[in-house]
DNA sequence: AACAATTACGCACCACGTAAGGATA
DNA sequence: TATCCTTACGTGGTGCGTAATTGTT
């Protein structure tokens, strides 16, 4: 029995899917149903009901339940004790991010991460992928989170871990050109007036990837304008100059009150955040805890909600 | 973070040495050690503070250690819970096993976990390995713990688990001739007057094996008695009649209070208890904790005092 | 020499991912 | 067909054992 099995029950529990659940610890669904095995033939008892959509405690199962929370709980608070004692909570980490997770995912992680640790220092700083990994490489952040491909020199001794998954989404005007629009390929949209992300960026890159894959090529878009800045392109996007794509996160807010429409394609384009940082550089503790607070199997953040 | 990993803690700081929590956990030595770096990187603290001999809590270290008692109490309490729910309390589970392991080891087992668990009700039956396994397989027990070499069946579809390590020792009576004895070989032995087991015991067997290995057999010994109960062995050791030998747990007692001296021998004789029980077969949800409770890695019983 | 811990290395198991199957609306 | 869970199976990471090394009494 594990500090994570725990966590899975109870996000499979908070979530009465394991199909959803799975999705928001990051893992299989058909390995999250293992664990939740495994933890029942511990015990050997029934912990889920399977209903018919979804899942239940049974009594059993909610005993384990609350007891899990006050587990982890417990560790918690432990490893805050042990925090006081090592004297690490106004540790200064610096941290590089790109465009979309910097100004999307991470604020909330770090807002989040503050409420456990009020003092710690946090410094954010956000840029494209290229300058922001060759400032970690040269030591001026303790850790650098981007999303999309990277390309990291042979000789450099980082660690990468999969912090969290996000999707590409298409987004449209909130027009009536829009309403409505049937599920669609790529194909259908080569007409459309479309604003791309900046080459370089981690959008641009898992698009162009992608779309290599599928036999096209941007050129085959019509393009009518290039930029950097994801609100610029939102703003765009809703002045009605065209159609764009971003990460879902990105977009989260402007989707629920339909400031923007989503584009349903039939094309899924998974993008990855990842975290990198130096394996033998000296990491300060509360660089260590961040990294675990992020990516960590047994903690669960980057506030994703879906 | 996991429950073995908090139970291996707590046993290493309560010896305040590596190597003797790793022999009581019955795990190897480095494989401890590495366990609790695991642990300490985890947290990137020092826990343990190596010492001359040995190793003691940090501060830090102190801390983990009291949360883990607690940790570990929850989990029991939260167990104990569950297992009401399901109504396991008063169900019967039947042991077999052999001489030495039901007469020695099993008691304070079963004492203990009847603490736990009141209302169980375990039976114990005792007889030879051959006898306890034949049973065992035709479904008469549960589950069976056996001493030393085990013929099992290909066919029969039987799982196998460590419950403790022991070792053979060899007594004599506490008479001058057998004081501050000389640590002494095999071959020491042969012109003394020797008290063997009774072939099919479990020491006996893996006595057997190990003169094959020393290239040696019975026969080579001054064997004036063979005997079955290792009671009477140790009252005929007592009254002179020779020496004879046993596993370590069974003359405990006698140790202690020099009714019987240990013939230090140069030759290490291990024998291994173990647990047996059906593969496939039902198994009551609290022999399966029994099981666990003696076997499982995460709980430790068979109360041996080293 | 005996004991205690660490390092190095290899194997074996298990967690987890992919793919396919079954059940229900 | 879409959704949700399970089963089957292959692979990589790691827990742990053996052996060798260092340090201490």
């Amino acid at each position: 029995m594990n500090r994570y099995q725990l966590e899975m029950f109870i996000m499979v529990v908070d979530t009465k899917k394991i199909s959803t659940a799975a999705k928001l610890l990051n893992i299989s669904q058909p390995g999250l149903s293992s664990q939740i095995k495994t933890i029942e033939s511990y015990y050997n008892a029934q912990l889920l009901a399977r209903t018919k959509n979804g899942v239940e405690p049974t009594p059993a199962g909610q005993v384990f339940y609350r007891y899990a929370k006050k587990i982890l709980s417990m560790y918690d608070v432990m490893e805050k004790e042990i925090d006081d004692l090592l004297g690490i909570q106004d540790q200064v980490v610096n941290i590089g991010a790109t465009y979309t997770v910097g100004n999307y995912a991470i604020p909330c992680s770090i807002w989040t991460f503050k409420e456990k640790y009020p003092k710690v220092a946090l410094q954010l700083e956000v840029s494209n992928t290229h300058d922001i990994i060759n400032r970690l490489l040269s030591h001026k952040f303790h850790l650098a989170i981007v999303e999309g491909p990277v390309d990291i020199p042979e000789e450099a001794d980082l660690t990468c871990k999969l912090a969290a998954n996000d999707e590409i989404v298409f987004i449209a005007p909130p027009t009536k050109d829009w309403e409505n629009t049937a599920m669609c390929s790529l194909a259908d949209l080569v007409d459309v007036p479309l604003i791309l992300p900046s080459p370089g960026s981690g959008v641009r890159e898992v698009f162009d990837k992608s779309l290599l894959d599928a036999g096209m090529t941007v050129q085959d878009f019509r393009v009518v304008s290039q930029m950097s800045s994801i609100e610029a392109i939102k703003s765009a996007v809703e002045a009605g100059m065209g159609i764009s794509l971003c990460t879902r996160m990105a977009v989260q807010k402007e989707l629920r009150r339909n400031a923007l429409w989503e584009i349903p394609v039939h094309l899924s384009i998974p993008v990855q955040f990842r975290i990198f940082y130096h394996n033998n550089g000296y990491l300060p503790a509360m660089a260590q805890r961040f990294i675990r607070f992020i990516a960590g199997p047994e903690e669960l953040s980057l506030c994703e909600k879906k």
